[in-house]
DNA sequence: GAGATGGTTAGCCATGTGGCTAAGTAATTC
DNA sequence: GAATTACTTAGCCACATGGCTAACCATCTC
C-alpha cells in the first residue's frame, strides 16, 4: 500500500504549504511568486516547497534564473481516495447499526 | 476556516494512527485492543491516542479501569472536502485549458 | 562588467515528534 | 487483601521541523 500517504498527509498539515497547494491551482507560479504573500523569510519558505515537492504534490523546472513551480494532482487524489474509502465503510456501519436498530424494534415479522 | 486542518492531517499522516482509525471504523475498542497489534511500548502508543483525540478524530470515555475509544466522523470528513474543494478548483482550470485549446484549433466560427 | 534579481547553501536555534524505561495508580479478581 | 490488569505519569533520548541570518552563486539588465 502507498504509504507515502505519510508524506502527502504531512506536507497538507501545515497552512502555508495549503497556500501554496491553492495558489498554484490557479496555475504554474515562480518561488518569488508564490514566496510574496508569505510572511517569511525565503530560505524557510524554500523548505516549505521543498516538501511539497518531496511529497509529489508539486514539480518544478528551472529556467534561466528562475524555478517556476506547477501543482501534480494525483498524489492529492491519492490522500481524497483514502479519506473517501474510511468515509464508505464508516457509513456502511451507519447502516448496519441502523438496520439492526429497526430489527429490534421489530421482532418478529 | 478551520485551521484545525492542521491537526487533522497531521493525525493522519502517520501508519499507526490510520491503522487505528481504520480499527475504529469497524466500532468502538479498548486501549489494549488497540494497541496489542502494534509493535510498541504503550506509553508510546498512547502518544498516538493522544494525538488523534486531541485532532477530534476520536473520543473516549472511561469506564473502570479500562478506557473506550470510538471514532468522530466530522473532522475527517472536513479534511476530505478541502481535498474534494481542491480538485474540483483543478478540474475546472483543466477544462478552461481545454476550452482554451480546442478554441486555438478552430481560430474563427 | 557592475548591479540588481532570483535562488541556493550552510549553519544555528528552539520546539515538536516518536520512541523508550521505570515507576505509579486505580479497578478487578481470587 | 494480594495479585493482576489496564492505564497513566515522569523523564529521558535522538532526530525532525520550522524558523532565522549570512553568505554565496548564477543570470539578466544597463
Amino acid at each position: 500500500m502507498a504509504n507515502h500517504l505519510d508524506s502527502i498527509f504531512a506536507a497538507m498539515a501545515d497552512p502555508t504549504r495549503r497556500a501554496v497547494i491553492e495558489r498554484l491551482l490557479d496555475g504554474p507560479a515562480s518561488v518569488s511568486d508564490l514566496h510574496r504573500p508569505h510572511d517569511m523569510a525565503l530560505p524557510s519558505f524554500l523548505k516549505h516547497l521543498g516538501k511539497l515537492e518531496s511529497a509529489g504534490l508539486v514539480r518544478s523546472e528551472k529556467t534561466g534564473r528562475t524555478r517556476v513551480l506547477h501543482i501534480e494532482a494525483a498524489p492529492m487524489a491519492a490522500a481524497e481516495d483514502w479519506l473517501a474509502r474510511q468515509r464508505k465503510l464508516w457509513e456502511g456501519r451507519l447502516n448496519r447499526l441502523q438496520a439492526l436498530a429497526e430489527a429490534l424494534e421489530r421482532p418478529k415479522t
